[in-house]
DNA sequence: GTAATAGTGTCTATGAGACATTATAAG
DNA sequence: CTTATAATGTCTCATAGACACTATTAC
């Protein structure tokens, strides 16, 4: 019926990366892109991605994000890291069928960008009017979506804050995250809960806002997990 | 360092289906597998699944999906289909380096499965008490902790009744996916949310169970979507 | 003192959990 | 009638939401 030759069709199966992070200035969430040195879209910013089959060095797709979170791409310490989702078609990749793994990663500790890095708004991006090259408006929209989702039962977008914060960040991070205005009683609540489950403490400390009275902080005892709440905030 | 060529290396990327039903006989839920008739595990029940990658006559992962279950390796309607993650190693496959996309699916039709399907008792595959090849046991496991963690705030366990089922059975099948008594009221007062969303009506029919008070049936009104709850089944 | 923000207290609404009571079938 | 199961009603408890009130800082 169709053409068949001895060499496997070219195909390709990269992992990329929406790393996220918390501009307390713009009091916004933004995504680390990658300015590509070679074709295709050279010059363009996409999402830091690298190639998992072809001369596969990696021995799972586990040290393949690893290998990519190393690379010169990223390079920076990640407070979250979780699988979104597989996409792949004959289309997205000018050059042949590709496949891409997608992750969401949170970043909480402040860096400055590299020379090919940079930090930009996550509305734009996911919304489309800061337009990526292949399909990355999409993969960056749908792990938007996760990150929506989770945060309404989870205590995921403390995530952004690291290892010390207070409960006034905590409300600003899931006001932000939820894009609705979230009550400081039900945030302080949630703390409350995750402080008897053992997962945050007070410190003690005090850090100062915007004028008025300084803000008690916590600390995450169980920084790498996720608390699950048993009720969604609700519409 | 290591030997390079010119030629691609080795590489497969799979989608693999753990699809499962209810078997309202033995009250369990049971998994499609596909005795494999080609290497390697030629004979051995595994996940039905197809390669991606190769000559690829797909135009995407999703088309894929389809082509799979038009396959006779699968041939049923699915109530629900969702995809659960990628995984990817250099050992899971004999062959070479390989990746496997792999989604939960549910059929609430009953059906006689052909020459070379089965079902399976669920529990045991996800515990690894039936071996399966490659990495399946694992890939069971996940989809099940998927639909255990998705059935806490959603309407999903309700996709193994059909289109036509009453409260005892939604209490049934909840009760066996969350592995735990599910109070009748709380089932109750879920169904009748749905009804006020729109999700389900009743038909006014009835159906008889194992004696006793005939049982009241609802009908799904929009039977390929979610309805999320804003609670979760505590503990 | 005033202004600004942090933190606490209290009330309501909702829904899960638990259990008692009534309803409808078969024999 | 008895027995079995379905369906309903009622109570408690936990927690999100709402908002009032008090506390602590800077000036």
């Amino acid at each position: 019926m169709h053409d068949r030759t001895t060499l496997p069709s070219a195909y390709l199966h990269t992992i990329d990366l929406c790393l996220l992070r918390y501009n307390r200035e713009r009091c916004e969430l933004e995504i680390l892109l990658h300015q590509r040195d070679s074709e295709p879209f050279a010059g363009h910013w996409a999402l830091p991605g690298i190639v998992v089959n072809g001369d596969v060095e990696d021995r799972s797709l586990n040290d393949a994000v690893e290998r990519l979170r190393r690379s010169s791409k990223v390079d920076m310490p990640l407070a979250w890291l979780e699988q979104v989702g597989t996409v792949g078609d004959a289309f997205r990749d000018p050059r042949c069928w590709s496949s891409s793994t997608f992750y969401l990663g949170i970043v909480s500790d402040p860096v400055q960008p590299g020379p090919q890095q940079g930090f930009f708004a996550l509305g734009e991006v996911a919304s489309g009017a800061f337009k990526l090259p292949f399909d990355h408006n999409s993969l960056v929209a749908q792990t938007r979506e996760r990150l929506f989702s989770k945060s309404l039962y989870s205590s995921l977008p403390l995530m952004f804050l690291g290892q010390e914060f207070s409960a006034p960040e905590a409300v600003s991070i899931f006001s932000l995250v939820l894009q609705r205005p979230v009550l400081k009683t039900s945030i302080r609540q949630r703390l409350l809960k995750m402080s008897e489950a053992g997962y945050l403490q007070e410190t003690g400390r005090k850090k100062s806002g915007d004028g008025g009275r300084p803000q008690a902080t916590v600390e995450s005892l169980k920084p790498t997990e996720l608390y699950l709440f048993d009720r969604c905030f609700l519409e």
